[in-house]
DNA sequence: TGGGTGACCATAG
DNA sequence: ACTATGGCCACCC
């Protein structure tokens, strides 16, 4: 049952993504540290994020910057046009200006 | 019990 | 630069 734990530390950490900024599933596992694997974000937020739309997780991308996640949402669009209306710019379902754009919880979060 | 799969990532050839 | 492979770990047959 320690599922729990995890999927609640990962939605805490995504609910803390500014607005206009975004981060990877990797950077999210590394913050957390604890036996947790970059799959295991990915499926946290496949399964909470359908369902609660409370999290901002359009804000989590792969390590590219790529819109991997996109189909999860309710439309293929979702995700890109969340982002676009927080000021990135996106193309061919790649985040442009990744480099400056990506929050690392590591990092920024301290 | 065991194998396949996934919103991934790092490394090797 | 691109493809292949292994590791990761929970979930679903």
């Amino acid at each position: 049952m320690g599922n729990q734990d995890f999927s609640h530390q990962v939605i805490e950490v995504v609910k803390l993504i500014p607005a206009g900024r975004a981060t990877s599933y990797g950077a999210i596992a590394k913050y957390l540290g604890t036996g947790l694997s970059s799959r295991m974000v990915g499926w946290v937020l496949k399964q909470k994020a359908s369902q609660i739309a409370q999290i901002p997780a359009h804000r989590v991308v792969n390590r590219a910057g790529m819109l991997t996640g996109k189909h999860a949402f309710p439309s293929p669009t979702f995700m890109q046009e969340c982002l676009e209306s927080e000021g990135l710019s996106i193309e061919n379902d790649g985040i442009q200006n990744w480099s400056e754009v990506f929050w690392d919880p590591a990092i920024e979060l301290a």
